[in-house]
DNA sequence: GCCGTTTTCGGCCCGACTGTTTTCAGTCG
């Protein structure tokens, strides 16, 4: 059972016990452990078959946890999820994802008018049914409505980092005219640089809320303003994206941009570490708790809060870059005084796979060594497909030599700057390489990937992969997992076996940094750090345009904790060299 | 259900907004 699998069941679990009404803090530990689970760099498994290790030494893993993941783990059950899931109809559980419904209004709606599906929640809300509830009204009950219509509408996947990061650009250029404001930031999940943000927080620092809102109502796309209040609004686009808005004072400013860039597990430690010094942090400020009678959010005496970083200070920690604040390792790093200085886009020297009008890219190999050196660049890796791929024009031994004949004339001319001759090679479904060893062994820079047999099982393309590591002319393995954020799950494979085998024979595992791709993705990087593997930060671009990508890498790379040493391609060429311990330098 | 330098019980992050009530519960972030 893959730690995916043991997370999903402690999330269901987390989801009927709330619909159930169980207490909350179980339904925490939960949710807590299903994400302990999930941030582990190894199996679960492979923790519970050493006899000389304790599931209990995982944080939020207790002693009753332990005892049901290791029944978990041996059966493929687990006796409390199916007792629950007998409790309740499927289709009950469908109201926990209509907007403005939570666990408990839904458990009310099953209990009392025994609700068992979406269709039949539509009914009785036109029955006009629900409206009769204790603590339901006619808008509550209108709000169902709406919220089950955008709920079937809505596309569940969360934006592309990319995608989003193209909405805070246009926010800030909307928010640009409006003198009022003095601070504005874009928070949560996209300012910790997560892969896919759901929604978007902006946070203002204004002298007069009412023209920020008011602009804020006319922004484009707009499609409905879900509330407004003195202080918080927000808004969906007609793409169904959802946008807060918070004014705040100029001295809660770095208590707010703290709490809300979350995420809402690092705040959590963050706010254990305040009670522990007998302060109290809320978005307002970190406080002095002078007059425990005192009630509200500004009650006692005021420490911090203009800025994050004396908002951190006055905890005793470190200002956390916003990528590392998820709850992870970094309190850890920040205790033994072991926060990496993480890894920065100038510091990348070097681009090493990409495409050409040779296979499938849509820019000459010219074009790509121009938008390359125009991007500070000191060398990069031409890696055109191999010949099974057919679809992308891929490159037999023959058009390959053509292509590096041509390679070695551009270096000739170029001046600081080299073009190394790389492809990327199909790792084919039966195991060997697509191109011959004699051919390989005149690249300079090869990077094998799998592209078909995807669905092999898990022993078969695990196998392939570790070969291909092992073969003397493949430096890396590009796109390890062969994910597609959103569309495609990444193949069965070992990552450990892969990770091992890295070590073993010198070799490197490519972070692609398409926005769609980020594989291996950051707790992957993280686990193949810790291994000692080092990571290749690479575009894989068909387009100089897509050579723009690399920042999306960094950001992912950033949120593994990875520094400028973690990664290959920040140094010369002759250091890479010498670090697949080839000659070179 | 987890956790412990106020330890084996009694905490567990905290506030805004909405709708339903009329002082609060539920939901959300």
């Amino acid at each position: 059972m893959t730690n995916a699998e043991v997370t999903q069941v402690l999330d269901q679990v987390a989801d009927l016990l709330e619909f159930q009404g169980a207490n909350a803090f179980r339904v925490r530990a939960y949710r807590n452990a299903a994400r302990a689970v999930q941030g582990l760099s190894e199996p679960l498994a492979r923790i519970a078959a050493d006899e000389n290790r304790k599931l209990t030494d995982i944080p939020g893993i207790g002693a009753d946890l332990s005892a049901k993941l290791r029944d978990l783990l041996a059966t493929g059950k687990l006796p409390l999820l199916e007792e629950l899931r007998a409790l309740y109809p499927a289709g009950a559980l469908d109201m926990l994802r209509i907007p403005g419904l939570g666990p408990k209004k839904a458990a009310a709606l099953y209990r009392e008018l025994k609700i068992a599906s979406l269709d039949q929640l539509r009914t009785a809300c036109l029955a006009e049914q629900v409206r009769a509830l204790k603590g339901f009204g006619a808008k509550t009950e209108a709000a169902i409505l709406a919220g089950m219509e955008f709920a079937a509408t809505v596309q569940p996947n969360r934006l592309y980092w990319a995608v989003a990061d193209d909405f805070a650009r246009q926010i800030r250029e909307h928010f640009a005219p409006c003198q009022e404001i003095r601070q504005l930031e874009i928070a949560g999940s996209y300012r910790r640089g997560k892969e896919t943000v759901g929604d978007l927080d902006i946070l203002i620092d204004a002298a007069d809320p009412t023209p920020v809102m008011d602009r804020f109502a006319e922004f484009p796309g707009l499609d409905a303003v879900l509330g407004r209040g003195d202080t918080k609004m927000s808004i969906r686009l007609a793409t169904s994206l959802q946008i807060d808005l918070r004014i705040v004072p100029a001295e809660s400013y770095g208590a707010a941009l703290q709490y809300f860039t979350g995420s809402k597990e690092h705040n959590i430690v963050v706010r254990a570490r305040a009670k522990d010094r007998g302060l109290r942090i809320n978005e307002y400020g970190v406080f002095r708790v002078t007059d425990p009678d005192a009630k509200g959010p500004t009650a006692g005496k005021i420490v911090a809060g203009k800025t994050e970083a004396e908002v951190y200070a006055a905890l005793g920690l470190p200002l956390f870059p916003p990528e590392l604040r998820e709850g992870r390792r970094e309190f850890e790093w920040a205790d033994s005084g072991k926060l990496p200085r993480l890894i920065e886009l100038s510091d990348l020297r070097a681009d090493l796979h990409m495409h050409t009008t040779e296979s499938d890219g849509r820019s000459s190999l010219a074009e790509m060594v121009a938008a390359a050196q125009a991007r500070g660049l000191a060398y990069i890796a031409i890696t055109d497909h191999s010949k099974r791929v057919s679809m992308a024009n891929g490159l037999d031994a023959d058009r390959l030599k053509r292509q590096w004949d041509q390679i070695d004339r551009l270096n000739d001319q170029l001046k600081g700057f080299r073009v190394l001759k790389g492809v990327e090679v199909d790792i084919l479904e039966g195991g060997p390489l697509d191109l011959d060893d004699s051919t390989l062994a005149l690249a300079d820079w090869v990077v094998a990937s799998v592209h078909y047999g995807q669905n092999q099982p898990r022993e078969q393309i695990t196998r392939r992969i570790v070969d291909a590591l092992s073969h003397p002319a493949v430096c890396a393995i590009a796109h390890p997992t062969g994910r597609l954020i959103n569309i495609r799950k990444s193949y069965e494979v070992d990552l450990d076996a892969v990770y091992a085998t890295a070590v073993r024979y010198r070799k490197f595992l490519e972070l692609n940094a398409s926005p769609k791709r980020l594989d291996l993705d950051d707790l992957a990087c993280a686990a193949a750090k810790e291994h000692g593997v080092p990571i290749v930060i690479s575009t894989d671009a068909h387009s100089t345009a897509g050579l723009d990508a690399m920042r999306f890498g960094v950001l992912q790379a950033r949120r593994a904790g990875l520094t400028k040493d973690d990664v290959v391609n920040t140094s010369d060429w002759p250091a890479v060299l010498r670090r697949l311990g080839r000659a070179g330098g």
